[in-house]
DNA sequence: TGTTTCCCTAAGTC
DNA sequence: AGACTTAGGGAAA
């Protein structure tokens, strides 16, 4: 059965959020897009000021799906708290709508320890492989879809099958998390209502999970906006458009390094949080996308 | 114009 | 500070 969603003035635009790269399990096929989303199939199209969805479960209504898109953000607030610079007025501009996703926390975790060193096709290609091997099958409109499995199968699954599905290295962290997971030490649900700092001390002892893939964690899925994950393409950022904010020395070393130190790392995120306000996990997701199109036109 | 191969780099962590 | 580890994708052949 189709339903309908009147988006009212909203600002919302389905495709920019679905292409910005902050989720993995999202297809298009022309106007639809078709996805996995916490044990249920979803296919969603956006007409204007409506979106038009079919789910594999009536679980997924209208409710479920303002809360999956965040809805409930006010963006036209949140813009008149960032979008003060050139670069921010124009990525607002070009990806007007785009939304932050609030995803499954566990599947989000699993995804951003899969995602060091790899490109987004490439962690797409690992989420399904896991899907696949792991998770449980669920039939929709004809076609064969995989929920992502749970912790306590990943718990208990050989580093070997891990591997097949082109995890590499990350296999045995995604392992090990799950154990801790599976055995109750850490409840991710909890971490929602914890304050930032506290949270992100909480996943950063997990194996696998850095400043970066925890500040991922918390702002995808725990509803930390204040959250500001530094990757590659972020850090191009901070030291391409806002360098005069740093020494020109640190600059230029940061720019020659692969990889940051905890204390580098720091030192952009509080450049980050005392320019963009307390919405600087928008601002990174806006500039995140904006910075990889104009790479991908450029070249 | 269609393959194959080579090379670089990717939503970093420990 | 350097090792880890692998596949996607563009450039070159």
């Amino acid at each position: 059965m189709q339903i309908q969603l009147d988006l009212g003035k909203t600002p919302f635009s389905l495709d920019h959020t679905l292409s910005c790269g902050q989720t993995f399990r999202w297809e298009r096929q022309g106007d639809w897009w078709t996805g996995v989303v916490s044990q249920k199939v979803l296919k969603v199209r956006q007409v204007n000021g409506t979106m038009e969805f079919e789910a594999s479960s009536e679980a997924a209504d209208a409710q479920f799906l303002s809360r999956y898109f965040r809805l409930d953000d006010d963006l036209l607030r949140i813009y008149s708290r960032f979008a003060k610079d050139h670069y921010l007025c124009n990525a607002v501009r070009e990806f007007y709508g785009l939304r932050l996703i609030r995803q499954e926390p566990w599947e989000c975790l699993v995804s951003y320890i899969c995602a060091t060193f790899k490109n987004i096709p490439a962690i797409k290609q690992m989420i399904r492989n896991v899907s696949r091997r792991f998770g449980r099958p669920v039939l929709f409109k004809g076609q064969q879809f995989f929920t992502f499995p749970e912790s306590s199968v990943l718990a208990e699954a050989e580093l070997r099958d891990l591997k097949l599905c082109k995890l590499g290295y990350r296999a045995s962290n995604v392992r090990e998390t799950a154990k801790l997971i599976n055995d109750g030490n850490f409840d991710l649900e909890s971490l929602r209502e914890m304050a930032f700092k506290d949270a992100k001390r909480v996943l950063l002892s997990l194996p696998g999970v850095g400043e970066k893939v925890a500040d991922c964690v918390l702002l995808f899925s725990l509803d930390k906006l204040e959250a500001f994950p530094i990757d590659v393409w972020m850090k191009r950022v901070v030291l391409e458009y806002y360098s005069e904010n740093f020494e020109p020395a640190f600059v230029e070393k940061v720019k020659l390094k692969r990889t940051l130190s905890r204390r580098e790392y720091q030192t952009l995120y509080d450049f980050g949080r005392s320019y963009f306000g307390e919405y600087l996990g928008y601002a990174q997701e806006y500039l995140y996308h904006y910075k990889r199109c104009q790479a991908q036109a450029g070249s």
